[in-house]
DNA sequence: CTGATGTGCTTTAACGATAAAGCAGGGCTG
DNA sequence: CAGCCCTGCTTTATCGTTAAAGCACATCAG
């Protein structure tokens, strides 16, 4: 094992040419393994290289390359509120690890209280920290959003962005994703009586969700005895949204959440009022992040791949990076049903322990 | 508003002090409100620097000041696995809102394979990439931590790490609080027969937390009727714990989980057993980092502060960075025992509704 | 009236890495 | 054997920022 100074004093490129007796350029452009350099003189700066622990400065690279050699996995403030931990873990880990395979450092930027007038994430794009920038979802009416993706920098939207169609982005259809699974409790458990509850109107994901639930109502001609109620995708938003139908909870038989924390919610207000899940009311989420499988009953739902989404989405920002022109602007990912017992599908209890 | 250029070219230092009329170095100085500088000089530089949109190249300052103006958080992979999704995210809020009052970058390294013979992140040490580093626990095994916290980096553990007395750490006190929610199952519930499911015992937390328990039923005269089983973190391992007791499960009148994923999966099996909680056995977690709060019944637990650990922590690690050489060691957060159903403190389906 | 002290900038140099251009010496071609 | 092209390095310059030193010019004390 090669001793490796401990010294305060990093070690240089510099350190490393003066052991072998050549110059910095040699050496950097022996470690690039240049057809400049001689065999013989490449062997000697890398096993140099390798016995001192030399590490190339990212600052001094970052400056002269003219790229920091990170990306940006930015994450406007109201986002902590809107989406849960598990959709935030599951999008790092999925930013992280292409990162780590283009030998990219990640960097975390939540938008705290723009104290300098620039929104923070817009500081670390034009300081150049980064050279690119995964942004996950935002209210619509985030202006920071278009800014950033109108910048002229590389930026990659995860989600649906259909007012900003000049933006690369990676999404699901949810449009689609809510209406299957609102057919599925119209067709296979027969509802013909259900509630939706949105969450915040001014995301897409909420607008799209809506719209997936109407046209499978009316497709099914039931839009007399359903309707739609406003939620924020918090727990509190589905338990409201029951709690204060009152007495018309009897009118239905089906809730559609447009996500699992609501869906939660939900089942917590109508256990609490002795109503039988999904006996009395079948009830859907949306997301299947954890919890969902965790409840009980345990929820059906749709099962969200956000670590892939994260994955095609950083794959794409490399392309920009790296100039490609011609990749495609929206990919859409697909989602599938998760059945559980909340629908009626899976027996409670009956759940497999791997 | 003063238009911002969408230039794919980035404003420097030198833009700004041509359009004013001075050098790059007086421009310098000007924003650093140097006294050397006339006060209208400072003016018209820093109208023109706003003007421009001016922000300054983080690789040049980097460089130029040998400082990054940037923490790691370091995430050792096998973390992923015995720490949830949760810890992790409270974490990286107590550590970015720390480090955002700052101006400085996070840069979150996830070990991943070390590829390149190098641990991750000791490569983003020694690149300069970072200024110092929160390293969120890790096996007791794992040597990179003590090889990070002994090479002279500024680094501040999360958790304990009795084994490196040199190192910096902020945690809680393991022993104490298993100790003591384990003694309110005994006192205040009148449990005799005890099971204790730990952790990975490759974990400090693990061995804190068991060292706690045989504490409190040493302690309480109940050696002779209680036992410990080995566990993982993991919601199976708390499955496997109850499953595989076979009728010894009639044995024992409370379990006392190592952390609420396992107490979860414990919950799980007792119930399809057709035991009840906390009527035929009364269990506790450890952690509430959300799950033991949405579990039917809802799990007592001890809350593990995780955002103000890290808060504490990162604080604590831009000291270092700055300099400062007396502040403590060892610092240890208190917490608290948040008592729900599962003990049988609060009766079901009486959880408050916010 | 001269040397000391300020004031307000400019010049210089450095941080570390690396493309680009420069240059010595050997080998080859015509 | 003069001219040319390789080979294998060195020299130079640059990325953007900033500390330190330098240098005019003004002001003031003695």
């Amino acid at each position: 094992m090669a001793k490796v100074p401990t010294e305060r004093q990093a070690i240089t490129l510099r350190d490393v040419a003066e052991r072998v007796g050549v110059t910095a350029s040699a050496a950097s452009m022996a470690l690039s393994d240049s057809s400049r350099i001689s065999e013989k003189t490449k062997t000697m700066v890398r096993a140099a290289a390798a016995e001192l622990g030399y590490v190339p400065s990212s600052a001094a690279r970052a400056l002269r390359n003219q790229r920091a050699g990170a990306i940006a996995l930015i994450v406007p403030n109201t986002t902590r509120h809107v989406f849960g931990h598990s959709y935030f873990m599951h999008v790092l880990t999925g930013v992280s690890s292409v990162a780590n395979d283009r030998d990219t450092q990640v960097l975390v930027s939540t938008n705290s209280d723009e104290a300098n007038g620039l929104a923070a994430y817009e500081r670390v794009m034009r300081s150049k920290s980064a050279d690119g920038a995964i942004v996950t979802s935002a209210a619509v009416t985030d202006p920071n959003v278009e800014r950033l993706s109108q910048s002229g920098l590389p930026v990659v939207l995860v989600g649906n962005f259909p007012y900003l169609p000049d933006s690369v982005t990676v999404g699901i259809d949810d449009v689609a994703a809510e209406s299957a699974i609102t057919r599925h409790l119209i067709e296979v458990h027969g509802r013909t009586r259900l509630m939706h509850v949105t969450g915040p109107l001014d995301h897409q994901t909420s607008i799209d969700r809506r719209e997936g639930f109407l046209a499978a109502v009316t497709e099914a001609g039931l839009v007399e005895s359903s309707f739609v109620v406003e939620g924020d995708f918090s727990e509190d938003a589905g338990w409201q949204a029951v709690q204060s139908l009152g007495d018309r909870i009897h009118d239905i038989d089906g809730i559609v959440f447009a996500n699992d924390d609501m869906a939660f919610g939900g089942l917590e207000a109508l256990t609490d009022q002795g109503l039988s899940v999904p006996g009395d009311v079948a009830i859907v989420g949306f997301d299947d992040f954890g919890l969902s499988r965790l409840t009980t009953p345990s929820i059906t739902t749709v099962s969200v791949p956000a670590e892939d989404l994260a994955r095609v989405a950083t794959e794409r920002l490399f392309d920009i990076i790296d100039g490609v022109t011609d990749g495609p602007a929206h990919q859409t990912l697909p989602v599938s049903l998760t059945l559980r017992s909340s629908c009626g599908c899976v027996p409670e209890g009956a759940q497999a322990h791997r």
